[in-house]
DNA sequence: TTATAGTTGACTAAATTAGTTGGTTATTGC
DNA sequence: GCAATAACCAACTAATTTAGTCAACTATAA
């Protein structure tokens, strides 16, 4: 199983997305600066959400992405297994073959590992996301940020 | 956050060594034949193991491993956390200096996700595995197939 | 004193991550 | 029609991690 920025930055431009749609399509040169992700690897990200029926796109100027439905429909779970393999904790996909063709020792403990992480992650929405308290501070300071100049000074510059 | 076969292999050997650490100390060598796992890199797992507690070794003929504490106050955690960095699910290791020193949006999740991991696997000892039904068919597989002679047919072969 | 078994360190092949580069295609507004 | 915008696509790359291998050394029981 493995979850890394991987995951952590789909989930988190799909919620950038959420937060920011109601304005029409976002363009990923927006996220990009916001999220301080690479705008090509949300390119390659996208293409996964787009083949999993998260996002659908709109070419052109103006153009962006959207969410493909409202967002108390889309789950985290769902995100994560757009872009990672699955967040399944098992070795053998929890077919059971893991030792020789038979389960091993300790495969019935990742099998249940995978149910409550899968599970915990399904029952979050975007819409919850967007309801937090604290993610709506977060999203606040980087609307903000993007007020004060396109071009941010990185810190590194300044210390 | 990563949960590979380092971790799956760190613990179904401790949980290997909890099944059969009645009869003394238990030698690396039994527990590679037992498991399948390769003897240098259970090797390079024990001295993690040891570093951290879990497990005393004793040296010389006879010798091996043997749990540093009776099996119920050995938790599933405690042996992913002594292979592998962690089980956290964060890219800050908790701090929220995700963002440029400052919290990513979804800082907030993933601390959640991380406190829900580790909880479980926190909740589950070695004992209780022990006790587990599928545990013990699995492990008297095992024990079969190593009666059958110490030379086990790959099933590569024989097909 | 010999065989056993842990201890240590250096090395390696393969896979994965987190990108970059350099294009192409579709669409909008002038 | 043309330029700008922005999605789409494919190939490549550096760094890291995994899952080992190899070779030597040390402690101890018989």
């Amino acid at each position: 199983m493995r979850l890394t920025t991987k995951g952590r930055y789909a989930v988190t431009a799909m919620l950038d997305l959420a937060i920011h749609s109601n304005s029409g399509p976002i363009s990923l040169a927006d996220i990009s600066n916001r999220q301080d992700i690479s705008l090509s690897y949300l390119e390659q990200l996208f293409a996964k959400l787009r083949r999993n029926d998260l996002v659908t796109s709109v070419r052109g100027p103006g153009g962006g992405y959207l969410l493909s439905r409202v967002s108390d429909n889309i789950f985290v779970a769902q995100i994560v297994d757009a872009v990672n393999e699955s967040i399944d904790a098992t070795g053998c996909g929890g077919v059971g073959d893991c030792q020789n063709g038979e389960k091993c020792l300790t495969h019935h403990l990742w099998c249940d590992l995978s149910d409550q992480i899968h599970s915990f992650l399904s029952g979050i929405s975007l819409a919850s996301l967007v309801a937090n308290r604290d993610v709506q501070d977060v999203a606040a300071r980087q609307d903000m940020r993007e007020q004060d100049g396109a071009q941010t000074i990185p810190l590194s510059s300044v210390v």
